[in-house]
DNA sequence: TTAAACTCGGATAAATTTGTCCTGTTTAAA
DNA sequence: TTTAAACAGGACAAATTTATCCGAGTTTAA
């Protein structure tokens, strides 16, 4: 569904979150570490996130990435999928077809585009906070 | 959502199936032309999807790809879409960690899960003719 | 001032997916 | 029986995605 980029991102974005909310920085070393992810290639991922303005770097010693308190209530998942995957996944044809619309649709059409309105209601539905709090209660899990 | 091959192979499936109805084989060139698609690289997904049953083809000359009036009716697009990708997309997590599950949830896992089971639902419920018919009465189309 | 803990970013490599080419085999018709 | 149309399949090439490496810059603290 999502590019493997894209997971990472998301995966590394709350984990970033829960720490945010105590008041922590987390390393790249440990966000890689807490969320099995390839740690030199998350590290690109987050750059492009930060370039995105989702997530912010602090270099130097006690450096890290956090997150805003308004930052993890009002960034969408939604924000996440575009910044990395770009905004295809919400429009694309199920079929990989360009020209394919209402107005000339696809055999699959409407079906599909019923399921992918339901996918980005769901992203544009979904907080960084919402999806941070369980994992910060020990509700949910990042561990492979 | 589905790799171009998996694109391919329904495009190409559905006007197979259009061909079919009216009791005519349809050659890979024609295929290709009519869905757009790459020739040889279809002709490769094709051989999968014949190994796999969903289609039948018939060499020499006059030769070409059919389905059977049978097959078409009860075959679903969610065989053929496992056929090409796998089940992963039918199984697997949202953020791409293999130990989710409901038990052992990622943070993503109830909403996900959600979207995915109406998708594998909608696949499910999906079989060839109901694609080909809109495309067989100018209802819908396969050019790009 | 030096060392250590960090991120940044370019270059490059590995893996996977996508796509092409060419040769062989089958089949029907001339 | 020859020829041409068609699929089958291996080898290879291109493109994209994923992943690693390394040097450079930044910041804190000893």
């Amino acid at each position: 569904m999502f590019s493997r980029a894209c997971e990472y991102s998301i995966r590394a974005t709350i984990l970033i979150a829960t720490h945010s909310m105590v008041g922590e920085r987390v390393s790249l070393k440990d966000i890689a570490r807490k969320t099995d992810s390839p740690l030199a290639f998350t590290g690109k991922v987050l750059q492009q996130l930060v370039k995105g303005g989702i997530v912010t770097s602090v270099q130097g010693v006690n450096g890290g990435f956090e997150i805003g308190q308004k930052q993890m209530e009002e960034t969408r998942l939604s924000q996440i999928v575009a910044a990395i995957d770009g905004e295809q996944i919400f429009r694309a044809c199920g079929l990989g077809l360009q020209a394919c619309n209402a107005k000339k649709p696809c055999p699959l059409h409407d079906k599909f585009a019923s399921i992918r309105n339901d996918l980005k209601t769901m992203l544009e539905g979904t907080s960084i906070l919402d999806l941070s709090t369980g994992l910060k209660d020990g509700l949910t899990f990042l561990q492979r």
